[in-house]
DNA sequence: GAAAGGTATTATGCAATACAAGGTACTATT
DNA sequence: AATAGTACCTTGTATTGCATAATACCTTTC
């Protein structure tokens, strides 16, 4: 038990919405990009994560890709949300708003002892 | 992957910064007090989970508790925060703050195609 | 054609919750 | 005062999903 595992929890949490927040908000990218996006967010993310959980996303049908040959080395998979992708994408965001309600309503009365 | 298990693990995120919030704001609580104000906030957790977690973050010197005894039924075991633990509580409210930020950065671009 | 760098994959470990079953202490009822 | 019932606490096992790190493969570039 220590704080770095409580956040890495917290993180762990959202990651998934994030991933498919992005390739929803891209319409189509490659992983490269995804961290990318995901750094500019502050949000620190390898390629060892972030492949299985693409992997994942493929099996459950929320995803798609396609190969796209690139300039600068070998072709890249370009991913996509399919239709299932997007109703779960929006699903996720409800959750999210109602976990963020609860929080809030829970915290709130947690004034800081500062 | 379903969409079950994805609204899971957002909760699973939440989840220890929610149980400390709550015993920051009631000062001392015992586990059936804090699954009440859980419930309140539409958060469903059993004891089963609970315990183990409490006994974490005892072990993690995030918390105390005293026996308190009780009419109803048997003595309770009332938690309330350390020092370290209303630190700890302060960084992941931090880090909340933080991630909701980025998923707003995130799924703001993400315009609902409805 | 050799080296370097970009892209994708996989194996292993780890951390934490979920679930379910059970054990103990007290109360209430008769 | 015995028994049933309830409140409270504990624990073992399974499951899940990310982190880490090592590896393999394909291109370009020099």
């Amino acid at each position: 038990m220590n704080l770095e595992n409580s956040k890495a929890q917290m993180r762990k949490g959202i990651l998934e919405l994030c991933i498919l927040g992005i390739i929803d908000a891209e319409k189509e990218v490659y992983p490269s990009d995804i961290i990318a996006r995901m750094k500019e967010a502050e949000l620190i993310v390898v390629e060892g994560t972030l492949y299985p959980l693409l992997s994942r996303l493929m099996k459950g049908g929320l995803l798609d890709y396609s190969w796209v040959e690139s300039k600068s080395g070998p072709p890249r998979k370009y991913y996509k949300l399919t239709e299932n992708g997007k109703l779960h994408l929006k699903e996720l965001k409800k959750t999210w708003g109602t976990l963020s309600q609860s929080v809030a309503t829970i915290t709130q009365n947690t004034q800081n002892h500062e």
